[in-house]
DNA sequence: TGGATGATTGAATAATTGTTCATTAATTTT
DNA sequence: AAAATTAATGAACAATTATTCAATCATCCA
């Protein structure tokens, strides 16, 4: 079968890192768990990752580029503003919930020291496209003349902490209460 | 000196676990190095906590508990609703804030498995107080008619987004950037 | 087909780190 | 002030777990 590196193998070791780390977390990561989930030898993890540390962060940056592909997928930054953002909103919120897993890890990583700087550097990357929206916004008089990260926190804070709650069982996610939740989003920060 | 069980020591022994996590995450805690940063001997946090997973349980319920009798301080459910949710607002953001680093211990605990279920239900019994404000404020027709946890979302989740920036460096916070947060929040959910 | 190259294995090893407990120190009691 | 009680010590021990590497297997090419 191996013909050149197979990348296919580095996504079960992935697949099995992020099982395991919602599983037990961080501390409880063992690298021979890793190697069984993924049916492989321990060994062979360590032909395709430093060591622990390396696949943890390569495993965050995959994850993270993987969402933004995602996210910004049918996005067209020349469309009508309200559009655009509206958008970006729900593909936001969509593909952060449709990867709820991915995104109890990366909250947990990103919290931890575990994150390499550089690692962090690049992962901010990822809402540049709404930072430009929203300048844009504010250029268009479309928006509050508030500085850009106040107007980030109050368009994704809200999603995150409706998707923590869905994750405690304290609220349903659906077409109706994202969209309520847009509105208020929305009132608050349009012009 | 050690009279009965001395609670400074246990306090210490906290203090020097949170230094600890924010450094070098749960992965990285060690017993021995909580014992020599407490300025005790290894065995001696034995005689406290039972494990170190007890420690770390024990911690977060500690710093949840003093955070919410912070934040509880000099609010009275009294007064006029408008005032009552500003101050509570306020409130939430700045011992959020001053706490920061123990917030960080927080999310990050939150989203680990060391959590025990009963640690977890407790530390939910926390924001009761502004579940009751949020639903007298739709009682009195003072805010939007929705559900109270999609409220709660717009209300502290740009508070969580805006300290997460702060952190990052993104964002600088003091009166004004705090009121201006304030206004687009509550813009939003005012009915 | 046979030898060369590359990939995989997993038991053995090396490190790390949680926990214990016999000993010592401090404090209280009689 | 001696005995009794309680607290603290930290080196030794026990587990756990990351990592290595000699041996094996698979694939490729001449």
């Amino acid at each position: 079968m191996a013909r050149h590196r197979d990348y296919t193998k580095i996504e079960q070791i992935f697949e099995s890192t992020l099982k395991l780390v919602l599983e037990k977390g961080f501390a409880g990561l063992k690298m021979a768990e890793v190697a069984k989930e993924a049916n492989l030898a321990t060994g062979t993890v360590y032909i395709y990752f430093k060591d622990k540390d390396d696949l943890i962060n390569q495993l965050y940056l995959f994850l993270k580029r993987r969402k933004t592909i995602l996210f910004l997928q049918g996005i067209d930054q020349k469309e009508d503003f309200d559009i655009v953002l509206k958008k970006i909103w729900f593909a936001y919120f969509e593909v952060t919930m449709q990867h709820v897993n991915e995104s109890a890890f990366l909250e947990q990583y990103y919290r931890s020291p575990f994150l390499k700087s550089n690692v962090k550097e690049e992962s901010k990357q990822i809402l540049k496209p709404i930072y430009d929206l929203l300048e844009r916004g504010v250029a268009e008089g479309k928006l509050c003349a508030v500085n850009v990260e106040i107007l980030l926190s109050q368009i994704v804070g809200p999603i995150h902490e409706m998707i923590r709650a869905y994750h405690d069982g304290a609220v349903e996610i659906n077409a109706e209460s994202m969209n309520q939740l847009y509105q208020l989003v929305m009132k608050g920060i349009k012009a």
